[in-house]
DNA sequence: TCCCGGCATGTAAGCGCTTACATTTGGATT
DNA sequence: AATCCAAATGTAAGCGCTTACATGCCGGGA
């Protein structure tokens, strides 16, 4: 959430008083507005007295500095931004936390959009926001408009791709090899005697994610021998609904698999309801797999086996990157993060063949 | 998410380059620059055919309104902010989602904050939205310092109490009666023959809706003529693993509760989840129940017995409400939405006592 | 005593926009 | 043809801040 729409002001009410300013203070405080200035942001400069008669006027104003007017004189925010997929859901509420108290501690503010999975709605955030002064920006992803990436190399604008790894771009990313992780994944699957695999996935047009975990399945697939009609994929919405619609339509197919791999694990949670409402067992009539490690995960029933990932890490090392290129340092070379897989309940052996 | 810390920029880095001003697309359009500017904002005021090298200009040069500059010279910003406690949780999302798509029918666009349920955290949190110039404010509850209350008023900045209602204040709020909806499920719980109540609260000070929902629950006891001395309350923070906690506690004591009556979804998810780990049964040996029925209730095993919060209209109304204000609406009366108390699996008649 | 340098502060020129007001233009009206 | 009015556009004054540069001040070294 966060941000919307095009930031046509056209016709909006006017807003009448506004606060104190620094005229006002630096009238009460008997000094130059330069001076209110400097005592605010680099107290060093001005002598005690001077600054103590200046705070007690802020104080007695209650000034507080005009942001926007901020903002266009010194060429510079203090704000970063982040464009995530989405809010609904808790997958980058972690990463985002990290990422927002690393970026506090060098002073910095962090602003959150949200562009519902969509590329152009990405594009119209990424440019409200870059229109409202960030100072650099977090990207989930590599995959986008390469008008996009020639805009922020324009502006001459620092970014990270996260949730991500690609050695192949110069933007550097943080993140993790989602297709590696999701291979090992699968081969545990495919360990367990499995030979019918469904999977429930996100869209994969314009997202790099889920398109490369669903390689990763293939990969371990042919790898095994197994040839890729022993998959069967279905491209959902990201909603735990839509993954218990996605689990029945798999399950209903004459041919049903014997494990169910998600894309995600509000999928799969999604998927472990409806095996419930279908009066089926979890994992002795099928498996079911998750992506991501969230919360939802460990309190589901029974709880799911998935892929961790280091969230918190990701966030923190997204923010030093930024504040890196912030100093001067050219865009840094790509982290990679490890991943784990986590076995719990919902990952068995293969039922006997029908 | 969004925002955070004090807008401390001394010291951070300069950015460079910037994009092409309104300066630019007025000479390579050959138009002053207030044509330029009307024709983004009121393009009826132009005639067609300098609009169309207006925008012909903008196209080539790629230009981008500057948004602080904007914000100052309009004195308007077409931002509205809101600032929640938490986005770690799913509890306000689907209002926000509301609230944002409403305001983006007015062309309004929203900035969110969240001020991890601390009072001292959200007054600078809307310092720092008003700081940003937005227009009007939603906040949560009317909780809070009335230092606040008295620099909103001086800004006069239109703002609104989402879930929750007042009638008593004279802000508006938009949202349902706390105490009455947990009175009522409290009451069906005690139609349960339950007598021994355990409660697992967030934390009360400075949240009016913790409190109430708690005072509702002794309202239930006192009027079925239950002593307090029935009632074991706990106050947690916000999460599935406090949840999780606070009900082993409760458990554990001697006089042990028959039902626990959480402040919310989330909590209750963690006291399920802690009982299935201490070998409970719900409800057969424990009851348990929530608040806000989000997603997370329906797909709880067992299913979660909560009380349904209209989230999407609370949010659209919040936006009805602002948007009135802005049109030059005195504060308007508060609203009052209806909650419904949702019986499913988790709530059973108590156990025969020990 | 004079001069120099460094510190504390002031001056004022913008930053990129909006908008009140002034000016120009081209009919329509007489 | 002269007049008037509305529509289209231009002019320029800010909005509230930062910051390069100028100024004034004071103590110490020559």
């Amino acid at each position: 959430m966060a941000i919307a729409e095009k930031p046509n002001i056209q016709g909006l009410e006017r807003r009448r008083r506004t606060g104190p300013t620094i005229q006002d203070v630096a009238r009460a405080a008997g000094v130059s507005t330069a001076t209110v200035s400097r005592c605010l942001n680099e107290p060093d400069l001005v002598i005690e007295a001077t600054r103590e008669r200046v705070f007690k006027a802020v104080d007695d104003l209650g000034y507080a500095p005009n942001f926007s007017a901020k903002t266009l004189a010194a060429n510079k925010s203090g704000t970063i931004g982040a464009i995530i997929p989405t809010m609904e859901n808790a997958i980058f509420a972690r990463g985002l936390q990290a990422f927002q108290e690393e970026l506090g501690e060098f002073g910095y503010t962090l602003l959150v959009a949200s562009s519902a999975y969509r590329q152009d709605l990405e594009a119209q955030q990424i440019r409200n926001l870059v229109a409202r002064g960030v100072d650099a920006l977090m990207l989930i992803g590599y995959d986008r408009d390469p008008d996009i990436y020639a805009f922020l190399a324009k502006r001459g604008l620092p970014f990270v791709n996260a949730w991500t790894y690609n050695r192949d771009m110069d933007a550097s990313s943080v993140g993790f090899d989602n297709r590696a992780a999701m291979r090992g994944l699968a081969e545990k699957v495919l360990g367990f005697g499995h030979s019918r695999i469904g999977v429930i996935s996100a869209h994969r047009t314009h997202n790099d994610r889920a398109r490369e975990r669903l390689e990763g399945i293939q990969q371990a697939l042919s790898a095994a021998g197994l040839g890729p009609s022993r998959l069967s994929v279905l491209d959902v919405n990201y909603s735990i609904e839509s993954g218990a619609m996605a689990f029945r339509t798999l399950m209903e197919h004459a041919d049903s698999p014997t494990a169910v791999m998600c894309g995600n694990d509000v999928l799969a949670v999604g998927a472990v309801d409806m095996a419930r409402q279908m009066g089926l067992t979890v994992p002795d009539d099928v498996s079911i797999t998750g992506f991501d490690d969230i919360e939802l995960a460990q309190i589901s029933t029974p709880r799911l086996t998935t892929v961790h990932v280091p969230h918190r890490e990701m966030g923190k090392r997204a923010a030093e990157i930024l504040i890196g290129m912030l100093g001067g340092q050219h865009s840094g070379p790509s982290t990679l993060l490890k991943t784990r897989i986590m076995l719990r309940e919902t990952l068995g052996p293969a039922r006997a063949s029908a």
